[in-house]
DNA sequence: TAAATCCTGTCA
DNA sequence: TGACAGGATTTA
């Protein structure tokens, strides 16, 4: 479900509390939420840690460690980490709890069980897909050039290249579906055939549609809530995305859903080519 | 580059 | 009952 303003808004919300709050007990109710260890080893390594920071890169959250050691965090498709009171209630859903020495927790819910946490003592004992993560989207070094360097001569649908996270880092589908709507690009275009113009477009739209989804609080349109429990207000804005045969906000042609990829792409068919 | 897979839940 | 769901990896 989350991508990266989501995955923002979390830590955002999440950060004055966890850091420096020390890890005194750890219930891994769900034994494939966490990695690389068994539950038992994975509650040990991590009991006595203290929260140093919390960061993002992509769609992961970064729990730094007293230790030097990273607890990396991605929430898949229906992940949730709240933090809550003590004693806080457990559900089937319920994967892990932290219990910090303030007598506070830090619960991590997933209806779907695709996500997981990773203890690593460094960034190069991280799962692959970390390690090899595109630049953020919000840093400096994501250019109009940058864009042009990894779509030059790409003959892949430029959707299903918006989502590939070596790539680019953050962008999902509710995102990558409302940039090329703002740069009215067909999703099915080939990465290489965009024209300067369009690339130009192209990354101006994907950095205002992730900066205005970081500003509303991220989209909720089924699972999703921040770290205090709270939906976002993001999904009021979506021009294109989930509204098939709605009228276009610019055109009023009809919105058209299509495979790209295996995953839903909305698009409007008068306005992006 | 597409489909299957990991899961559970909801909706038409 | 089948299709689909803010993701990513593995397999064909």
């Amino acid at each position: 479900m989350p991508e990266l303003p989501e995955v923002e808004t979390v830590r955002r919300t999440l950060t004055a509390k966890v850091t420096g709050q020390r890890i005194t007990g750890v219930e891994v109710l769900s034994t494939r939420a966490v990695r690389p260890w068994a539950p038992e080893e994975f509650a040990a390594a991590l009991t006595g840690e203290t929260i140093v920071s919390v960061s993002r890169r992509g769609k992961y959250l970064e729990f730094h460690l007293s230790s030097g050691g990273l607890l990396l965090v991605h929430l898949r498709m229906t992940g949730r980490l709240l933090a809550v009171p003590g004693g806080y209630p457990r559900t089937k859903h319920t994967a892990v709890v932290l219990g910090f020495a303030s007598g506070h927790e830090l619960h991590f819910v997933d209806q779907r069980k695709f996500g997981v946490m990773e203890l690593v003592s460094s960034d190069s004992e991280a799962s692959l897909g970390y390690r090899t993560l595109g630049p953020e989207t919000l840093d400096a070094d994501f250019t109009v050039s940058y864009l042009q360097e990894i779509l030059t001569g790409r003959t892949g649908k430029i959707k299903a290249l918006l989502l590939d996270q070596r790539l680019i880092a953050g962008l999902g589908n509710i995102y990558a579906d409302e940039a090329l709507f703002r740069a009215g690009i067909h999703p099915e275009r080939t990465g290489g055939s965009l024209s300067d113009q369009e690339l130009e477009r192209l990354h101006r739209a994907i950095c205002q549609v992730l900066e205005e989804g970081i500003c509303h609080r991220g989209t909720t349109i089924r699972n999703y809530v921040d770290g205090e429990g709270i939906v976002g207000e993001f999904q009021h804005h979506l021009r294109v995305y989930g509204r098939e045969g709605e009228p276009c906000v610019v055109c009023g042609t009809p919105i058209c859903r299509l495979k790209v990829g295996g995953r839903s792409s909305y698009h409007c068919p008068q306005c992006q080519k």
